[in-house]
DNA sequence: TGTACATCAGTGAACGCGCGTTCACTGATGTAC
DNA sequence: TGTACATCAGTGAACGCGCGTTCACTGATGTAC
């Protein structure tokens, strides 16, 4: 029996371009991610990403060597978009001018966007789910992100504040705040108003800010 | 073919005690899933856990109507589990004549031990997995817990402290950071060290604490 | 300019497996008379 | 006190399904001579 292809017909990719086709795949599966998580419906298999880029299910292999390579290739491919999301929110309100509150408000803010417009990739991220993969710790795509944060804040040391418990200790402190409040508020509280996600990211920022030191 | 059932072999329930059963189960779909959370190897499979109860697949039936409500159950016992952690050492701290302060610690460190020890069941309860399970929201089991929370900040309150944003809040915040600090935690960075839990535990209080106004 | 050939982007058909669930059954134990 | 019977705590056997994965194949397109 043959799986049944969505709507759309693929076509062939040209010769030389067959790595479109690996675009293409991450794409469903993000695709997917969001779909499912929204109706609950986890997980995704291998032959439902297969359907919705319109493929056989064998031709996942040719990019992918199995499908833990897949979660892995999502998730990095995850974390280089939303490190990306936030040095564009940063450069954005640095050249608009802003101070280093605001930067770091700007890049909250993005990884909050992030969180509620891309769930189904970011609960694969840090989801509970692939989190391991195998990957040796030393090189978790995570560390990019973090990195992101320590630089963030690092940058408003330049701005002459500093943290009391270290830079390292802030930035982790403000991730997991605004990581706890997102998992908190897309689950079972509060009325899904991004707003007060935004005026969350907001406070923890200026909370933050009050403790460091001129 | 039949499930090969695990080394102990059961002994029927006497006459009834059939129930004893349904804890049975319960016990084992938390320790599966404390195995499986630190294997990276879920999910667990309903099979899974008969066979490690000692039990034919079919008799999950006698007390479950699908695997839905057994991840249902095994999910509501938990956060009964936890919210009497909880309410345990306020209980107990007070006996010590601790203050609001010293109490509200307590329970802090009594949720981050819960998260660390049960990681498996704590996953499933707020986890990304089984969150919904079709259950209207004013039902769900997590409200218990936002009211242990209300509850230990509104205590404060007869010590005469009181939250900026409302104790609502408040309570939501320290929810959010310590629930935020263990997944990053328990993930990606971090030795590992319950200490670094439990330090954060307390920053996090004492923040809060002095934001509230006397 | 024509053609043999290598390469590339995939597909067809099938595999064995464990899963959730159903249906009919068993055999020990307590109970009514 | 003996026995027929109902109840209870499960089991035996099987179902159809979708899954991840493998193996051998295809047919269009570019390339060497």
């Amino acid at each position: 029996m043959t799986d049944q292809p969505t709507a759309t017909v693929r076509r062939r990719n040209p010769r030389g371009q067959g790595d479109r086709l690996r675009q293409d795949i991450l794409e469903a599966v993000a695709r997917l991610l969001d779909e499912k998580v929204a109706n609950d419906a986890l997980p995704v298999s291998l032959r439902e990403v297969a359907r919705e880029v319109g493929i056989a299910a064998q031709s996942m292999y040719l990019h992918f060597a199995d499908k833990d390579e897949l979660a892995r290739a999502v998730t990095e491919d995850g974390y280089e978009r939303l490190v990306t999301a936030m040095r564009d929110a940063d450069s954005e309100a640095a050249a608009d001018g802003a101070d280093a509150r605001e930067r770091l408000r700007a890049q909250s803010e993005a990884f909050c966007t992030f969180a509620r417009t891309q769930r189904g990739v970011y609960r694969l991220m840090f989801g509970y789910d692939a989190t391991a993969f195998g990957i040796p710790r030393e090189s978790h795509p995570a560390l990019r992100l973090r990195q992101q944060w320590v630089d963030a804040l690092s940058a408003c040391e330049d701005e002459g504040l500093s943290w009391p418990d270290g830079t390292e200790n802030a930035a982790i402190t403000l991730w997991s705040a605004l990581f706890g409040r997102f998992a908190l508020w897309s689950q079972t509280f509060g009325r899904q108003d991004p707003e007060e996600l935004t005026a969350f990211a907001h406070r923890t920022v200026d909370t933050l800010l009050r403790d460091a030191r001129h």
